[in-house]
DNA sequence: TCGGTACCGTACCAGTCGGTACATGTACCG
DNA sequence: CGGTACATGTACCGACTGGTACGGTACCGA
């Protein structure tokens, strides 16, 4: 399937998507880009509609496999790590798009329908399985790996704005060390 | 000035917009829903882009004037109340709208220049203010503060996608929970 | 009464949009 | 050779867009 067009169409289509945007990517611009005509576009996913909603998958899939890359990170230089990683201005249009798509999603827009279906459990279960093993009870598991899942989220979302990587990176920092010393201190401690 | 007329169509585009978003935001169908003729809204805002600027500006506003109701929060009451009442669900379209204009301004799409310049500034420093009260740095309390923005708006983000309102509230009192054991036993430990 | 100013609607413009009709080319299969 | 499926381009359509020209109405100060 596929068919090597229709993945060179798409390839070409998120490359133009990271750069500008979904907002205002018409079919006549995207295809003039690509060097073809907008008919391809719609011969080749149906509608715009289709094509948005190719681009998200394919937004999606990218993101979920940032996830984490190799292992189960357990110490707080493997997230380090992660972070750096995800934290890379290399990185930033795909985070970009990846929240634009969010919130089109968020606003019922055609095209992303299914986009939210597990943006936040997706990244949520895994982290949770690695507290699991270290003991915690599931309950206390997810609601840590949620609220880290919201760190992630929002510092990006500061560093898209700000585009300060060092400052946003000391929050971060600021929120391993407390995670630290509340495991440590934790599980002597009776929680609300 | 704002010359009651313009306020009014103001008022009614941001009522529209926290319905369906800015995006798709045409004069045409915006004047239909209101009940007077595109011709006014340029008459009145100069052009599409004025109309935008000044939503953005309207919601800018009300977003800032959500940061702290009342005094400064420092018990964990304060904050539980101010959580619970941002995550409030009357205050989900004006949040989604807030999130859509955010990214707007991170794609530097035209009527949102200057929505980004203090929007994660502006809550840090009252939210360190607070904490360099109680005897902290200014180093560590404008981190710790870009952490809480950064939990607070991911956690929104989060809220926005899976309307799970208590799963993001037991997260949120997972933060809370650290922040009180770190700084309780804090004071003590060195960090990184 | 006159001139100006604020406000508003109708009608129009040129441009762009997504989508379609139709013709064409190409390559493989019988 | 014919047929058939895929791929592609051109030319077009109706709809909608932001913006403008123009004309009208109501008030207000001179």
């Amino acid at each position: 399937m596929a068919s090597q067009a229709r993945q060179r169409l798409l390839d070409a289509a998120v490359q133009q998507a990271l750069e500008s945007g979904i907002a205002d990517l018409s079919l006549r611009e995207l295809a003039a880009a690509i060097g073809t005509s907008h008919r391809m576009l719609i011969y080749h996913f149906g509608s715009r509609e289709g094509l948005l909603v190719a681009v998200a998958q394919a937004v999606e899939t990218t993101q979920r496999s940032l996830v984490f890359g190799p292992g189960s990170p357990t110490s707080d230089k493997d997230v380090r790590a992660f972070w750096k990683r995800i934290s890379s201005p290399k990185l930033w249009p795909q985070e970009r798009l990846f929240f634009e798509l969010y919130v089109h999603a968020v606003l019922d827009r055609p095209g992303t329908e299914g986009f939210l279906d597990n943006i936040v459990e997706s990244w949520v279960t895994p982290i949770a399985a690695v507290a699991m093993e270290a003991g915690a009870d599931e309950r206390t598991a997810r609601a840590d790996a949620r609220l880290s899942v919201a760190v992630v989220r929002g510092l990006i979302l500061d560093l898209l704005a700000t585009g300060d990587r060092k400052g946003v990176t000391a929050a971060f920092d600021r929120y391993l060390r407390q995670v630290r010393i509340a495991a440590s201190a934790g599980t002597g401690l009776r929680d609300g």
